[in-house]
DNA sequence: TGAACACATGAACGAGTCTTCATTTGTTCC
DNA sequence: GGAACAAATGAAGACTCGTTCATGTGTTCA
């Protein structure tokens, strides 16, 4: 909080602007927010920079499995991990990626969700 | 625009809370904008309801395929359909639906994305 | 009732996804 | 150099997903 580019992001965000370009872009980004794993790994990142493997024991995943989701999140460019010694620490690569947790994680609780999501 | 509720959102989005329970549920609901046909079908309707037909038409899908992800999208509470004579005009269930696609879009486009996305 | 239109549904196929196991690369310290 | 720790990688398997094709349900109008 305490910085203004939120009241332009308000602004802005009003008009939604889906070419056939930016839709691959956004449904891409998007996927590495719609699974569990990776929703828990930028949930922690957001609290503050952590190493991988400590990162991977909070989420209660195994090391390989950490490290997979973690290379997806930083070829999408969600999170970026810098070499400290032997450690690799990993954190969120922008401001964007934790407005867009906030508010997806606030819109989402608050929607009146159905009830069936396996109904295919 | 124009609704007092945005404020609100963006305080309380400033804590996010992402227990056991939640990220199931946020990762469901965030899966079904991770697609460019849903998004093209929700940024559709974003514009105002309209008949099942010409939804499909407009963002150029198959009538059936288009259906099969309108059930999706109704059975996780983000549309809403509505028969009016022999048509199903269909609309975005909340103002949250339109509000998390908008932040949403506002902050793909804005994120230093990776080009890499097919790095596996 | 029957034809035509609008939408929903089921089955099935190809493609993509996420995890696990085993291995490899990189770093520190003795 | 060699052992131990930290992380990345590749392959393989089970699973999920989104589309298409064919058919079924529901509504309007003659």
């Amino acid at each position: 909080m305490g910085h203004g580019a939120a009241t332009t992001a308000q602004d802005a965000a009003a008009r939604v602007r889906l070419d056939a370009d930016n839709v691959a872009k956004v449904a891409t980004t998007l996927q590495a927010l719609s699974t569990p794993s990776r929703l828990l790994i930028l949930a922690r990142l957001r609290e503050g920079p952590l190493p991988a493997t400590e990162l991977a024991a909070e989420v209660g995943m195994e090391q390989s499995a950490c490290s997979h989701q973690l290379r997806l999140l930083r070829n999408l460019g969600l999170v970026v991990g810098e070499r400290r010694g032997r450690s690799v620490v990993y954190a969120l690569h922008d401001d964007h990626v934790a407005e867009l947790l906030d508010q997806a994680v606030f819109h989402v609780e608050h929607l009146r969700l159905g009830i069936s999501d396996a109904a295919e």
